[in-house]
RNA sequence: GCGGGUGUGGCGGAACUGGUAGACGCGCCAGACUCAAAAUCUGGUGGCCGCAAGGCCGUGGGGGUUCAAGUCCCUCCACCCGCACCA
């Protein structure tokens, strides 16, 4: 028996596959459409495993829905703009789109090697003018909609990457990329405006039922709506329009606004503009703003900070008690980015306010009163009460009110007597898009001296990149350029400018998967494409993105569908994120990493430097360059075969969670394939051929190996359904383990052996998709299986006659006896109680209750 | 601190709505084939006691509900992830 010769078998199947163009498809309002989409790779130069393992899961989803009937779209394209470009521009001298287009040559190349079903005449690239012109015309509908604004506002900058970061890119205070401490910068830039649908974006993360909860909380938590009420504060001693309005009065936003009569004290951000006037005649005040910055936003700093607060001399007039004032501090505490930047402290009932009166011995009085306390001698220690739970006091007009009704009873005198009003606080930002770099979508609007900014004329788009750019000083090529940005105003026709900013990539990938609906269309969406393919059935991708992507590309849809470009409200209905790949790491006696390929095994299993060098085995950790520990997939896909990598990747681990990936696991995959061709071939071989007629009867051990063939269908089928590959690969091996094992006696047999090899081949397709094509050929069968329906599982077949059920005595297993299925109770509970080992365990004891469960347990309680 | 997750053999992991714990794979052990090796095939493999039949223990720890708990409830521990002075 000759060897399965991957090489030769993949390369030849992809090439037939392309041939027929199974992967190309075309809307068909006839057929059920099922859209399966992973996340697009950015061209890095090339794939890792984490892009095999995330093309994989999405490959097994597309061709099982092709075979089970469905029109099924499975794109694939670039997130093609980009810093890494910039930076090999700088460290190499190549232009960043050639370093783009290269990177994507070659990856493109390392995925077609691994046998994915795409369809590759529906490929973009973000980089590509025909991509992003479309985006440039987004911008500016999105300006007329009021969904863009420009605003001079404070942001973060990357002082590494010379760039602006939207809040969602600043982690710990440092930027996602470089890791630099962000520092603060006054700039003009462009927001969209993804706060007009905070309401909508939190509540339609109900519906979205085929996402993970982690990812639909980590939503909400971001956007972090808030209800409660906005008060307004008369100020005693405040300097003259210190507001730059009219309205005068300090603005406080509370949650619980129920706990006015406990509070004691106002308080300012260090950065409210209140501070910032009388700053300006108090030196003190100026330097505890400074002492405040500097501590900064560290994670650290924030949890061993103590509350400080200065105190301004300022009085607070209290809403409900005329003649009552609460002085006014600046707190290093209270964010200027949230609510209204100052707010008022009850200490009784906020930890961080009681902290505060506690180190300023302001009074702590408390209003709510715990369900279980006596009110008389009730007081606050070092823990404030947060509870809603509980009854007001020392309130007056509030006095005995549960809080949910103190609340409302609060706002309304409020809004009557003109100190406030309710209102809903949003955590989440509008999204700043303005980047100061070259290689992104180009801005299209033009700034004048008269006209202000001007949208470029529609037939001017795309906004090209120039071409003739250099990298030698920092910051923006664009700003840098002789001739780029002067032009002619749009309006007025005089001298203007161009806005040298470029689009956040982020943008980028806000709208790929409408635009695989029609990728060569004139307009950005067919609107009977998009709305035929849209919404995308199945997602797939890395947790990383769980809110920056996934919440970008959720506002984006319904910013387009406000502008007319398509119907669905959310893009993704249904999203499956991966685990990561992860590897052993190994270190040197000095403590340097080392690449699996810089070790090897000795002859007592030690891994030891390949010069048999002292080898520390570290823990296995996500796969990194850092960490050297990864493994290139295109060694593998050379060594052992796409199919036996795609195979390794969908057993043992559940795809959710993070793998490890070894040496002997893809070794146990390609022992898997080669044994898979050496059975079925063995079996194409015995003389019945495909199509043969349905023997007139079966033996015993036909008819068992039938069953397991129809439960394996149906096994395997409901596995991939859920999801549960490592599931499937383990049925899979069941059966042609199975097959391995029977021995063919007569017609019938030869016969039910070629039924399990069929269905074996037509299941693990998906998976292992060359194999199975070399194993259909071999099989007899003409077309190709990529074409092929779905197997169906015969119920007659699924259901045995005869049912193993456990025998207890207490709860404790004694037996198993062997019972028709579907037998009646008496019977079961009899044969149970016949059995020796029952009647050992009963010990001449008489049962007082006997429990069956049929077809499953029968319990002797004794 | 808040929110979420995970914990099962030597290892990765299975077990749908509570009903034979350890499917399947890896590894390991024994055997077959072979001059030998590789490859392949057969059998075994949670722990303890026992020649065996069989028995006892066992799903992070402790407690509970139930005829029956990996699965449900309470509590504690460990690790991982996310958010974090959000008023």
């Amino acid at each position: 028996m000759s060897r399965y010769n991957f090489k030769d078998s993949e390369a030849k199947w992809q090439a037939a596959w392309e041939q027929a163009a199974c992967a190309r498809v075309t809307e068909d309002p006839g057929r059920p459409k099922y859209y399966v989409l992973e996340m697009y790779p950015y061209p890095s130069g090339r794939i890792h495993m984490g892009h095999v393992r995330n093309y994989t899961i999405g490959d097994v989803i597309a061709r099982y829905k092709r075979a089970r009937g469905f029109n099924v779209l499975h794109p694939m394209g670039w997130d093609a703009f980009g810093l890494p470009a910039e930076n090999a521009a700088i460290e190499k001298g190549v232009h960043p789109a050639a370093w783009t287009y290269d990177n994507i040559a070659v990856m493109r190349a390392q995925l077609k090697s691994m046998g994915l079903s795409i369809d590759w005449d529906r490929e973009v690239a973000t980089c590509h003018p025909e991509y992003y012109r479309h985006q440039q015309k987004m911008f500016q509908d999105f300006l007329d909609a009021g969904l863009v604004y420009r605003k001079e506002s404070w942001v973060n900058w990357d002082p590494v990457d010379h760039t602006v970061l939207a809040n969602e890119q600043v982690i710990d205070g440092c930027g996602w990329r470089s890791g630099a401490p962000v520092e603060r910068r006054k700039l003009a830039q462009w927001f969209f405006r993804i706060t007009r649908f905070s309401d909508e974006l939190l509540a339609a993360l109900d519906e979205l039922e085929r996402w993970p909860d982690k990812v639909r909380t980590m939503q909400r938590k971001w956007i972090g709506r808030s209800q409660g009420a906005r008060l307004f504060f008369r100020l005693q001693g405040a300097p003259a329009g210190w507001s730059g309005e009219a309205e005068e009065r300090l603005q406080v936003f509370t949650t619980r606004p129920d706990t006015l009569f406990g509070a004691s004290f106002c308080a300012l951000s260090p950065h409210h503009p209140l501070t910032t006037a009388l700053a300006e005649s108090d030196p003190k005040l100026t330097a505890f703003v400074a002492d405040c910055d500097r501590i900064g936003t560290s994670e650290e700093a924030i949890e061993t900070a103590e509350k400080r607060g200065y105190r301004t001399g300022i009085l607070a007039e209290h809403p409900f008690r005329p003649g009552e004032t609460l002085p006014v501090y600046v707190a290093n505490f209270v964010l200027m980015d949230y609510g209204t930047g100052a707010i008022f402290g009850c200490p009784g009932h906020d930890q961080r306010d009681l902290d505060f009166a506690r180190k300023y011995d302001l009074p702590v009085v408390p209003v709510v009163l715990p369900p279980e306390a006596e009110a008389a001698g009730f007081a606050i220690a070092d823990e404030a009460y947060t509870d809603w739970d509980g009854s007001l006091i020392n309130s007056e007009f509030l006095d005995g009110l549960k809080v949910e009704a103190a609340i409302p009873a609060a706002i309304a005198r409020l809004e009557a007597a003109g100190d406030g009003q309710g209102e809903v606080q949003y955590r989440l930002r509008d999204w700043g898009v303005s980047r100061q770099r070259y290689w992104g979508c180009p801005i299209p609007v033009v700034h004048c001296q008269d006209c202000g900014v001007v949208k470029v004329p529609e037939a001017e788009l795309p906004v090209r990149l120039p071409e003739d750019v250099s990298f030698d000083q920092p910051g923006n090529p664009l700003a840098h350029h002789p001739s780029w940005k002067t032009v002619a105003c749009p309006n007025c026709g005089k001298p203007a400018e161009r806005d040298t900013d470029t689009m956040d990539t982020f943008v980028d990938s806000s709208w790929y998967f409408a635009r695989f609906c029609s990728p060569r269309a004139e307009t950005a969406m067919d609107r009977s494409a998009v709305d035929y393919w849209m919404p995308v059935d199945q997602y797939i991708g890395g947790i990383e993105h769980a809110v920056l992507h996934l919440l970008y590309a959720r506002f984006f849809t319904r910013a387009l569908q406000a502008c007319g470009y398509l119907s669905v409200e959310e893009p993704f209905a249904g999203l499956f994120t991966q685990g990561m790949i992860c590897h052993e790491t190994y270190a040197d006696e000095t403590g340097q990493w080392l690449s699996p390929e810089q070790v090897k095994t000795d002859e007592d299993g030690k891994v030891v430097t390949l010069e048999g060098g002292p080898v520390t085995l570290g823990r296995v950790e996500k796969m990194s360059k850092s960490k050297k520990n990864t493994v290139d997939p295109e060694a593998i896909i050379d060594a052992h075969g796409a199919d036996a990598a795609r195979w390794f990747m969908l057993s043992d681990s559940p795809p959710e969670r993070d793998m490890e990936w070894t040496d002997a696991g893809i070794d146990g995959a390609s022992r898997f394939c080669q044994r898979a061709w050496r059975i079925v071939s063995e079996i194409a071989g015995q003389g019945v051929a495909a199509g043969a007629p349905l023997p007139s009867a079966f033996g015993a051990e036909a008819m068992a190996l039938r069953r397991r063939t129809h439960k394996g269908i149906q096994a395997v089928t409901a596995d991939i359904e859920r999801f549960h590959f490592n599931g499937a690969v383990a049925r899979l091996y069941e059966l042609i383990n199975a097959l391995a094992g029977f021995k063919a006696k007569d017609e019938g047999d030869r016969w039910a052996a070629r039924e399990a090899a069929e269905a074996f081949t037509r299941l693990v397709g998906p998976m292992t998709p060359h194999l199975a094509e070399a194993l259909w050929q071999v099989l007899g069968h003409q077309g190709l299986l990529a074409e092929s329906a779905w197997p169906d599982a015969d119920p007659a077949l699924t259901i045995d006659e005869e049912v193993t059920v456990a025998v207890q005595v207490n709860g404790k297993l004694r037996a198993t006896i062997a019972l028709p299925r579907d037998a009646e109770k008496q019977q079961a509970e009899d044969a149970a109680l016949a059995e020796p080992a029952v009647q050992r365990a009963l010990e001449a004891r008489n049962p007082r209750k006997v429990i069956v469960v049929p077809n499953r347990v029968v319990n002797v309680v004794v």
